[in-house]
RNA sequence: GCCCUGAUAGCUCAGCGGUAGAGCAACCGCUUCGUAAGCGGUAGGCCGUUGGUUCAAAUCCGACUCGGGGCACCA
């Protein structure tokens, strides 16, 4: 007796093992229709394979949030089929679904391109009207192995080889195509339903190491129903209409050029922009204790060889020629050589290494507004979300073991209360522990994770595990933040370092007046300057809360008559800290709005011949339609208090 | 760096073997108007660079440069 229990409580017991489907039969027949897999204690499992002991079984239907994996991951094996049966020779390799689809890549000496799309669509329908039943099998290794050989899927073979031996391995077929594959999958390939679309070609290479053989990966997404499929493509046109580089654009903010790749030619407003972000962070960091520093950009190879830099990171390093002009220091070792700084630490600790230090001095929090220059393969720049010379709101807090914690603490409390107030409530953190390639010992290694884990775990934050994903000298948090439309962007990061200060001979006095190394925190909030200001841009989609803004008002006349009220109106704003432009051409109030508002204005004042006879404004906010007339004393009041940047 | 894709006026784009096009912007007039495009005119291009095919190339082919989407790398 086998005692099944759904997820309303009730249970049903039967003779004999029963499959998933034959389950859902019991129930009712509709539910048998729309099954898609059965979930046996959480675990989901295809619909055919029968349940042999009690557990809490539940019927998964597209209902299911989990049922769109399933889904997903069928359309690629769909895909894969109708590929191979267009294009013979083509092999198979990997095909898994993603968060916002799937993929399948391949294996062939001709390109597929945007164009093949069509008739493969065509050809993934045709399977799906098929209904072909998916049916699972477990082979032999021996088989499996000679069967792809015999097949010409070389990939697959290698792969079949690899596979632990304790594991039950299974092949899913659909009609006379079959992948090597863990499962579950759909009952059938009618149930996939047509609402896909295929996406993008791109390289990718086998095993995700560049060494390895170059494949074609085509990128694809599946929905259960043509409405989502449409709401997400219309999502995708969204986020396209807030891409950072289009909207700096339209709003003259900055702009980059190849003789420069990489790098950022700030425009005036752009540059309002950054002023404003870098005033508001400087004022946090004056309260939280830090004192500000500069360091200078290029520094003797001599540094960067003792911080462990020319060692384990010269391929990212920016190095000049040296000082008497000899451009070949291969050839002259012994010549001075300098490099770009790819970070600022190094500077900083010089900067500590200045007199003598005390335990009194403890934490130093020494911030840096610092240009940064790192080598980065082209195909890895993205507008200013990531270049090759970038500003890092960077600090390194000098501090003993025993203060990490407190350090931590207070660090996640500065970070918290700036995102907030930048307009990003939620956050993750990620805990990247040892690299494979690093400096230091493993129990030095040892006593900074743990330092780093019990200091979080004080701060109240929770981690999500990301293994070997730490710097070359010191395990990190990584603060993720989620924008507007839902996608995440690493910003901040708090690093625990025992190495570096040691190798550049940092120490204090301790209260038992031994000399001692110092623990060094290297930290930063938005991470880099340009990076935060291009996520800002697309979380806003440009148009900025009014202490942000480039220009935050703009006073418009409606006739020329009121163009000396209206430079009055201008200067009062002036006057109070705004930053404002009048626009006195000669066209109609219809059109100024629209211009203006097209650029994002926040505000913006009408003045017409009403307004100078009694010396009012009529205020009308981005994004609203509405128009509010008030004193012009009133509306400079209520400006002045919104454009103060958050306290 | 690798794979795909693209490059035409300041911007957005059409043209895809036979004399280079549109809208917006710019400039010049006219228009003074109350909340998302008033009207008319003028000017603007080595069709990314470079080889080739052709009677003829923006258009077809190759190489290169740079942009875009991925991969790998990463703040």
């Amino acid at each position: 007796m086998i005692n099944l229990s759904l997820p309303d409580g009730s249970i049903r017991s039967f003779e004999k093992p029963v499959s998933g489907a034959e389950l859902a039969a019991s129930i009712g027949p509709g539910l048998a229709k729309s099954a898609l897999a059965v979930k046996i204690d959480g675990e989901m499992r295809d619909l055919g394979r029968p349940i042999e002991r009690d557990a809490k079984v539940s019927i998964v239907t597209s209902r299911d949030p989990d049922a769109l994996e399933l889904l997903r991951h069928d359309a690629a094996h769909v895909l894969a089929q109708a590929v191979q049966e267009l294009y013979p020779g083509t092999q198979i390799t990997f095909g898994p679904a993603t968060e916002n689809g799937f993929y399948y890549d391949f294996a062939r000496a001709e390109p597929f391109t945007p164009e093949d799309f069509d008739k493969i669509e065509k050809r993934m329908a045709e399977i799906v009207d098929r209904d072909l039943p998916i049916e699972r099998e477990v082979w032999d290794r021996a088989k499996l192995k000679k069967f792809f050989v015999d097949h010409g899927e070389s990939f697959k073979a290698e792969w079949s080889e690899e596979l632990p031996g304790n594991e039950e391995i299974t092949v899913y077929r659909q009609g006379t195509w079959q992948d090597m594959c863990k499962g579950p999958h759909l009952p059938s390939t009618g149930k996939l339903g047509k609402a896909f679309k295929l996406m993008r070609v791109s390289g990718a290479y086998w095993r995700g190491d560049a060494k390895n053989a170059q494949l074609q990966r085509i990128y694809g997404t599946i929905f259960f129903s043509d409405k989502e499929l449409k709401a997400y493509l219309t999502q995708l046109e969204e986020a396209e209409k807030r891409d950072h580089r289009r909207i700096a654009k339209e709003m003259a903010l900055f702009h980059q050029q190849e003789e420069a790749a990489g790098m950022v030619f700030w425009h005036p407003k752009g540059w309002q922009l950054w002023r404003t972000l870098e005033a508001f962070l400087r004022k946090r960091l004056d309260d939280g204790g830090y004192v500000e520093v500069k360091t200078p950009q290029l520094v003797d190879r001599r540094l960067w060889e003792a911080s462990g830099h020319w060692e384990k990171f010269r391929e990212n390093m920016y190095i000049s020629e040296n000082e008497d002009g000899l451009r070949d220091y291969i050839a002259n070792p012994a010549e001075r050589v300098f490099a770009l700084k790819p970070m600022n630490c190094p500077c900083h600790v010089q900067i500590f290494n200045q007199g003598l230090k005390s335990y009194r001095d403890l934490p130093l929090r020494l911030a840096e507004f610092g240009s940064c220059h790192r080598f980065e393969p082209a195909g890895a720049l993205h507008g200013i979300l990531r270049v090759r010379n970038f500003t890092q709101d960077d600090a390194h807090i000098f501090c003993t073991e025993k203060q990490i914690e407190a350090e931590t603490i207070k660090f996640c409390d500065l970070l918290r209360g700036i995102y907030r107030d930048l307009g990003f409530p939620d956050f993750f953190v990620k805990f990247s522990d040892r690299p494979p390639v690093r400096a230091g010992s493993d129990a030095v290694w040892d006593q900074a994770e743990s330092s780093l884990r019990d200091a979080s775990k004080a701060a109240g934050i929770d981690l999500i595990l990301n293994p070997g994903e730490g710097a070359f000298y010191g395990p990190k948090l990584e603060f993720v933040l989620r924008d507007a439309i839902g996608r995440d962007w690493q910003c901040g990061t708090l690093q625990v370092d025992f190495v570096v200060p040691g190798r550049l001979g940092a120490s204090y006095v301790g209260e038992d007046g031994a000399r001692h190394v110092p623990v060094m925190l290297h930290r930063a909030i938005f991470g880099s300057m340009e990076r935060m200001i291009g996520i800002l841009i697309e979380h806003y989609a440009g148009r900025f809360p009014l202490w942000m803004a480039p220009t935050q008002a703009v006073v418009c006349t409606i006739v020329s008559d009121a163009d000396g009220y209206a430079k009055e109106v201008e200067a009062a704003l002036v006057e109070a800290g705004l930053r404002v432009e009048t626009d006195l051409r000669n066209e109609k109030i219809n059109y100024k709005v629209r211009e203006h508002s097209l650029a994002k204005t926040p505000a913006l004042l009408a003045v017409g011949n009403r307004d100078v006879e009694a010396r009012t404004v009529s205020i009308r906010r981005l994004g609203s339609d509405k128009q509010e007339t008030l004193a012009l004393a009133d509306a400079v009041h209520r400006l002045k208090e919104e454009a103060r940047a958050p306290q």
